[in-house]
RNA sequence: GGCGAUGUAGCUCAGAUGGUUAGAGCAUACGGCUCAUAUCCGUAGUGUCCGGGGUUCAAUUCCCUGCAUCGCCA
């Protein structure tokens, strides 16, 4: 790989937009800065019971990082003999990769390494981003906190989910996942914002001008102008900022307008305008202005919620199929005199209550089985439990606290444990040793650390706690049952 | 242990090639409107810009170091 670094260093160089977003750019030119090392491809069998056997030697295969990319190539009929099928030439030289940053490396060094050892160009860009956590802590299968997209869709819908997947994560770096977060971005954004911005005004077009689109008005004041440029100028930032993966700036870019729309009601205050007959011309125009609008905010918000803007083109009574750069201009588009209304709410409000839903760690039948008690367990609800053994790596007192250290363990991925067995041990002594844990309990707080599991132990007549144990040494993250 | 990214208002994030009063949304408080999904609009804030050192006339912004979170590697 080293008789290439000079080469990828001045590719990144030369292409700023290579890789996205630039902090991903700047940690792969740090890393460059050290001489790369050679990497071997293979693992010997008796490793690695799975990958792709290498034609040269039975007794070694090699395996994702090396073979994915092959993949990509000859899944589009690359032939390194230059004859590559047409799907290959149409669609290599566009591609682009959407990764999560921790395999950083492998598409942003290894392979255009390989690539250029190849003779084929590498892709066009590579878009980086970040975890979702669940309610702050890690989505993972073995805590169980797993959130489940059709789960979501079908409790917010599916044009809610997506607006906020791409709104509330800033691409590129972490974001927090938890209902609360959800509610409170729909009630707020698609709710409050954007469903009453159309439900006042289809309400105002009903109740001022006889349910009809206005004619366009011949002239602009300053306030018109405003919303104007402000419309039109959104749809090209809108695109800049989805061709640079920026989907959280590209739906700021949209809110503002709306909310800008909002204030352009107040100010001219239709209500207002409408108790005097001589100002009919001024009402009829900021209404239009105001339709004209949100046609315009409908258009990029087609890409994101294709449901939403379904709902508003129909309402405009537009037909064609939206198109960016066709409508994207101020006027000319909304027929007048055509009778339109609204019925219903876009995004009904949603309670904090009414809509919350435990989306995460309960299986729906198991929670039932929750419910019965007091007859005794029956298997489907003891197989809730998971219980593993976990090996004690480093354990440490939590200052303030009498009762609580602080475990980490490995399950074999590490964790996080309080456990109340201070009075009963002392940390040191404890390090090593293989405990039983409850692995799937919610994770808690205790004394400002998130604990994610419990730890067993019996309590002897005296009350000391004795740390239950398995009668020999198993690999850590073993299951008791 | 090594490399790197991140650390800015209660929360999520912007931002400045170093230079007068550091921003937005949400949340909070108060006020206004009534077309509207108890929605909308306005006003008000608060910030040792992670800690410590250094360079500088001047650093939150540059350098060093420490801490925390996350990722990669060993």
């Amino acid at each position: 790989m080293s008789r290439y670094q000079e080469w990828l260093i001045k590719h990144i160089e030369a292409n700023p937009q290579f890789i996205t977003p630039a902090r991903y750019r700047n940690e792969v030119l740090s890393f460059l800065k050290e001489p790369l090392e050679d990497l071997c491809i293979s693992r010997p069998t008796s490793r690695l019971t799975w990958g792709i056997p290498l034609p040269f030697d039975d007794n070694f295969v090699t395996y994702v990082w090396f073979d994915a990319l092959l993949n990509y190539l000859t899944g589009l009929g690359y032939d390194p003999d230059g004859e590559s099928e047409p799907l290959f030439n149409d669609f290599w030289p566009v591609a682009e990769h959407v990764i999560a940053k921790d395999i950083l490396k492998p598409h942003a060094i290894f392979w255009p390494t390989m690539l250029k050892a190849m003779g084929v160009a590498p892709y066009q860009r590579l878009h980086v981003h970040g975890y979702w956590n669940i309610n702050d802590t890690k989505m993972s299968k073995s805590i169980g906190n797993v959130v489940r997209p059709k789960d979501l869709a079908a409790d917010y819908g599916a044009d809610a989910v997506r607006y906020f997947m791409l709104r509330e994560m800033s691409f590129g770096l972490d974001a927090s996942f938890s209902p609360e977060v959800v509610i409170k971005r729909y009630n707020s954004d698609l709710a409050n914002d954007l469903g009453n911005l159309c439900s006042r005004t289809m309400a105002m077009v009903k109740k001022f001008t006889g349910g009809r689109i206005p004619e366009p008005p011949g002239s602009a004041d300053e306030l018109d102008q405003g919303l104007i440029t402000a419309s039109t100028g959104m749809i090209t930032e809108f695109e800049e900022h989805m061709a640079d993966f920026g989907f959280h700036l590209a739906m700021r870019a949209v809110w503002e307008v709306i909310g800008l729309a909002n204030r352009y009601i107040v100010e001219n205050a239709p209500w207002e305008l409408a108790k005097d007959p001589a100002r009919r011309p001024r009402l009829e125009a900021v209404i239009y202005n105001l339709l004209e609008t949100l046609r315009l905010i409908a258009l990029p918000l087609h890409a994101v919620m294709p449901a939403t803007a379904a709902r508003i083109f129909a309402v405009l009574q537009i037909e064609a199929a939206p198109d960016l750069s066709a409508q994207g201009q101020w006027g000319g588009i909304l027929r007048s005199g055509q009778d339109i209304s609204l019925r219903g709410a876009l995004f009904p409000r949603l309670d904090d209550k009414g809509k919350k839903q435990e989306t995460a760690a309960k299986g729906g039948s198991a929670k039932k089985a929750g419910d019965k008690g007091g007859q005794g367990l029956d298997f489907a609800e003891f197989q809730r439990l998971d219980l593993r053994v976990a090996q004690i790596t480093a354990a440490e007192r939590i200052p303030k606290s009498e009762r609580l250290l602080k475990l980490t363990v490995e399950v074999p991925e590490a964790r996080t444990i309080v456990a109340g067995i201070a009075a009963s041990y002392q940390p040191d002594e404890i390090i090593g040793r293989q405990v039983i844990i409850v692995a799937n309990l919610k994770p808690v707080k205790l004394m400002g650390v998130i604990s994610q599991g419990m730890v067993l132990a019996a309590k002897d007549k005296d009350g000391r706690l004795i740390l239950s144990t398995v009668s020999d040494t198993v690999q850590p993250g073993s299951k008791v049952a």
